[in-house]
RNA sequence: GGCCCCGUGGUCAAGAGGCCUAAGACAUCGCCCUUUCACGGCGGUAACUCGGGUUCGAAUCCCGACGGGGUCACCA
């Protein structure tokens, strides 16, 4: 049988990390087995309506590689593919249900309710409806639907016994079945719940292996048995275990980490985020690491999915990313990494393709872009002791002496090249018999005012033009002078 | 609170009774390379939650405790 698997978000406006997780793990495990991977948009939920929200999710997905094989703009055999779209297929469904008696009719408003429940939590019981309007007659249903009621539609729920369904990941599972509660399958609106929608699309579609989030681990006895008064078949379940911000707390949008969006904006490479993301919660079995999105899909097996909680180690992230970053061909890199020499730069010339020569394998988020370079265009205020170093046996009296011996030098230089400075520099040092360092790291602190840059001297001499070079150090100088 | 799930270093994790004196990666620390930093190379610190069983033998199986998470909506 073709394996069909789904990704079936609602339509917030933005991509939970998870959600990315989730989709891709079904992407992996249809394409791996050759089947189809199906996009549905749940959003039964009128209230919650966002403007644009599904283009979100269609931008994530494509940009992330994982193409969708049916869904709401390719069309496909099983559609429509957005839940709404559907609304009028679900309530024949539920009146089956309420012939078969597997629910029934409930009027009972949503005032009402909650007065019960917080009655019920006040007492300190937890909430369970009382099947009410399961006692109501048929003639009693039957005159509140022509007078027009409002009413929902609820299942059945078995008070007795226990549930029992295996899971891919977490193995046999086993439920009491007094905790269930008649859930509400259609709502005032006529739309249907994610509970009710959720199966018979799940079926309609032909999904044969659903793969979510485990906080539906404990609804999936209600849905099993939605299937069964159907007489439908059951499809596989694959549990995945909720990503984590900390050992307490799942990734949440009030850490403004939780969105793939919040990442690619700071400068995260979507193939780096991909990568780690597979590693939440998964492993290839072996040592490999880094994944393009076919060895993923080669490698990818239900099997090795993890049965804990994971957290989203955003150090590991960052090292996948600088990782990415580096391997990226130069021509790429330079023009992924211009916009954020702007920020810093803005205006000033500079040989942007040098200084990305130097920075690409310093950078790991490009957000940490700008302020590595701003020195560049901003003499940074820095304290004498910058120039105390005793690996390079340098204090600001040696400075003092440094400085003095290559000012003449670097104004005697014509060709401003990197080249030639280092050359000319390098001469000069030897004929003076003093050690390199204690040259170099005077000179590369009195035109850079930091204890480290992208570059040594000569590199950022060179990035900083004659002029500016010459400026800075006479400055350094006179600081050297007066304070010294 | 009821029910359910989970529990190997700070983090991701390998491990499916002897191969474990517990792998690898990130982070961290140290050394080397080097005109700084970064890259790269080498090395170090660091874990089976606890308590009972079962067994000749347990990180691996069972029970309990503890800890963490999830779920109890006309949200998905």
């Amino acid at each position: 049988m073709e394996v069909r698997t789904r990704f079936a978000p609602s339509p917030t406006g933005f991509m939970h990390l998870g959600g990315v997780r989730t989709a891709l793990y079904n992407y992996l495990y249809a394409k791996k087995n050759h089947g189809k991977f199906i996009l549905r948009i749940e959003d039964t939920d009128q209230e919650r309506y966002v403007e644009g929200a599904t283009d979100v999710i269609y931008d994530t997905l494509r940009a992330c590689g994982m193409e969708w094989d049916e869904g709401p703009d390719k069309g496909g055999d099983y559609g429509p593919y957005v839940q709404s779209e559907r609304k009028p297929l679900y309530l024949p469904y539920a009146k089956q249900l309420i012939e078969k008696g597997a629910a029934y009719y409930c009027f009972c408003t949503k005032e009402e309710l909650d007065e019960r429940r917080a009655a019920a939590e006040a007492r300190g019981e937890v909430f369970k409806y009382d099947k009410h309007c399961l006692n109501l007659s048929k003639e009693e249903v039957q005159a509140k639907l022509e007078a027009g009621t409002p009413y929902v539609i609820r299942m059945n729920c078995p008070t007795t016994g226990e549930s029992t369904y295996d899971d891919e990941v977490f193995g046999h599972l086993t439920f009491p079945n007094d905790t269930l509660d008649d859930m509400v399958l259609i709502k005032t609106d006529g739309m249907p719940t994610y509970n009710f929608a959720n199966v018979i699309d799940d079926h309609l579609m032909g999904i044969t292996h659903v793969m979510r989030g485990m906080e539906y681990l404990s609804s999936t006895p209600k849905y099993n048995m939605l299937y069964n008064a159907f007489g439908w078949e059951i499809p596989q379940y694959v549990h995945l275990t909720t990503v984590m911000r900390d050992a307490h707390h799942k990734l949440s949008k009030r850490d403004g980490d939780a969105y793939y969006s919040d990442f690619i904006d700071k400068g995260y490479l979507k193939e780096a985020l991909i990568n780690y993301l597979a590693l939440v919660g998964w492993n290839p079995g072996d040592d490999r690491e880094f994944f393009t999105m076919d060895e993923l899909i080669e490698a990818f097996d239900i099997k090795r999915l993890n049965n804990a909680p994971g957290i989203f180690d955003t150090d590991k992230l960052t090292w996948f990313n600088a990782e990415y970053i580096r391997k990226l061909p130069f021509d790429e890199y330079l023009k992924m990494v211009t916009p954020w020499f702007d920020k810093a730069l803005a205006g000033k010339q500079f040989d942007y393709k040098r200084l990305a020569e130097l920075m690409q394998s310093r950078t790991e988020v490009f957000n940490r872009v700008p302020d590595m370079v701003r020195f560049l265009v901003e003499m940074p205020e820095y304290d004498l002791d910058l120039y105390n170093n005793k690996k390079m046996k340098t204090n600001p009296d040696v400075a003092k002496e440094s400085l003095t011996l290559v000012k003449p030098v670097l104004e005697g230089i014509e060709d401003w090249s990197e080249a030639n400075i280092h050359d000319t520099v390098m001469a000069a040092i030897a004929e003076s018999g003093k050690k390199n360092g204690a040259v170099l790291w005077p000179l590369r602190i009195a035109i850079s005012g930091l204890a480290s840059t992208p570059g040594g001297a000569f590199e950022i001499a060179y990035l900083l033009g004659k002029e500016e070079t010459l400026r800075r150090l006479n400055s350094s100088m006179e600081k050297l002078s007066k304070d010294a």
